[in-house]
RNA sequence: GGUCCCAUCGUCUAACGGUUAGGACAGAUGGUUUUCAAUCAUCUAAUCGGGGUUCGAUUCCCCGUGGGACCGCCA
């Protein structure tokens, strides 16, 4: 059996969390079966598709290491066959025109509302002999549903699947302006590409319904639905791209590792036995429709953090400098090619206190800007007998041949026996003065990673 | 409102008729520590309610309750 999947997502907005999960889930698939996973853009709304989205969507995608075969299918591309099987639904008998205007519609729509009833199209154009062609009206055509009897989909996820056939309203097919609608483009494309697994959103079920009957109708195989259930907001509602952080930029820009994200979205409502933690090849070894759970899940942004910075503490150094690097020049300020080999070696202690590489950033600061600002209130912490513990590391520092934890270590300590004091009025004011503030890395890891005349120079204003 | 669906700690989930209902995140407490973190140890915390079926139900069935999705000439 082939596996062909495919993630599909129209370019009307940005690439929001819900639709990265699928598109992993079905990458996944394809990848642990040896099947092809296909990107399809459906720009079939000329209105709202941005090229600008489309490049999101695509560049989001890359960054999350999900890489699709072949080049991107581009759904408007394909538009002229979409509408030739339109006419042949037509002229099988499986689709009509049908003249009712938007107006005639939307009043329906009104006088049901009025009355409480649901809204179904009246199907009037369905068998229209005697009905007079309005004037100056162009049709839409309208794939004829079935009316009795029942549909039953198998879903790889759901299981059964059960409606009743008079619930699918006659849907449009082709607007009055002869362009296809979704549910046409999809189905013809998905049959063209020979796809034959669908794993797409638990919001497309009904489609899937609808969809089933272009194919029945067309005499086609239906491709094996998965609808995973959605991700919702800490509302508890589907998540919209209006949502605050759905976006994948958003957790990008705030420093998560590619890796640690996939790692989290894998976690939201598929799990392998007690396993928190995949790399990428596990996941696809592990992955199976079978482990997605049924209800939707809520974002947890805590849980974001807490795997990223798991993924900050275990990864490589080398790995970690280099999503640092790539991470910091394009969302804050590149690193200066002087400082890199001294923010390399520094990783081990700076990725301590991180959860995000912005974090990282933000500990680095004293070593990647030669100035600092001192914390105003940390400043006064800074006393006289602070100021004489300065002064006399100084002198004995610039003794020092080689620096080193080993020989810093005994310096402290003879400062401590001098002034008759502990190693908190040593180590805060010199900490004060090489960093900017009581907050940061081990005094030793600070010294050690800074030049000598910069220590000399930072402490040196302390007099 | 109609149709469909879902239901285990606050959150993500494990247990596919038999477990003291497990793990992880978050929370709490304590140890360690040179600040903040980190780390280690410990703790708190769940089967929505009611009926069945069964020797036995988190698990199967029904009814309630709660929550969600869909109801476009959007995708």
């Amino acid at each position: 059996m082939s596996f062909n999947c495919r993630f599909a997502p129209s370019p009307t907005g940005p690439l929001h969390i819900g639709g990265v999960r699928t598109a992993l889930f079905n990458w996944l698939l394809a990848r642990k079966n040896k099947g092809k996973y296909f990107l399809r853009i459906e720009d079939t709304d000329k209105e709202r598709s941005k090229d600008e989205f489309k490049k999101q969507i695509i560049s989001s995608l890359s960054w999350l290491g999900i890489e699709h075969d072949g080049e991107e299918y581009i759904q408007s591309k394909n538009i002229s066959k979409h509408v030739s099987i339109a006419e042949e639904l037509i002229k099988k008998g499986f689709a009509y025109e049908c003249y009712c205007s938007e107006e005639e519609i939307h009043e329906q729509k009104e006088k049901c509302k009025k009355q409480g009833i649901p809204y179904v199209y009246n199907r009037k154009w369905r068998e229209a002999k005697d009905l007079e062609i309005p004037k100056g009206v162009k049709p839409v055509i309208r794939f004829k549903s079935k009316i009795s009897g029942n549909t039953i989909i198998k879903d790889l996820v759901q299981g059964e699947r059960n409606i009743s056939n008079s619930t699918i309203e006659d849907f449009v097919i082709l607007r009055k302006d002869k362009s296809p609608t979704y549910q046409l483009s999809a189905t013809v494309d998905d049959h063209e590409m020979n796809i034959t697994h669908v794993i797409r959103g638990d919001d497309h079920m009904i489609n899937s319904f609808k969809q089933k009957q272009i194919y029945d109708a067309m005499g086609w195989n239906v491709p094996n639905f998965a609808h995973i259930p959605l991700i919702h907001s800490e509302q508890g509602k589907k998540l919209s791209k209006r949502d605050n952080a759905s976006k994948i930029d958003d957790y990008i820009k705030i420093g998560i590792i590619s890796d640690a994200f996939r790692n989290y979205l894998l976690r939201l409502g598929w799990a392998h036995k007690d396993k928190e933690i995949f790399t990428k090849q596990e996941s696809i070894d592990l992955f199976d429709l079978n482990g997605v759970g049924k209800s939707p899940s809520k974002l947890d942004m805590s849980r974001i953090y807490s795997i990223n910075e798991t993924y900050i503490k275990t990864i490589d150094e080398k790995d970690l400098f280099n999503f640092f690097k790539e991470y910091v020049s394009k969302y804050k300020k590149p690193i200066d090619k002087s400082k890199e080999a001294v923010l390399l070696k520094s990783m081990s202690f700076l990725k301590n206190k991180a959860k995000t590489l912005e974090d990282i950033w933000n500990n680095a600061q004293y070593i990647i800007n030669d100035k600092i600002e001192i914390d105003s209130a940390d400043k006064k912490l800074i006393n006289d007998l602070s100021k004489k513990i300065i002064q006399d590391f100084i002198k004995e520092y610039e003794k020092l041949e080689t620096l080193s934890k080993e020989t810093l270590e005994p310096v402290i300590k003879s400062l401590i026996n001098k002034h008759k004091t502990n190693f908190k009025a040593v180590g805060q004011p010199l900490r004060i003065a090489l960093v900017g503030s009581k907050f940061g890395p081990a005094l030793y890891d600070i010294i050690l990673s800074l030049d000598k005349p910069k220590v000399v120079n930072r402490l040196s204003i302390f007099k």
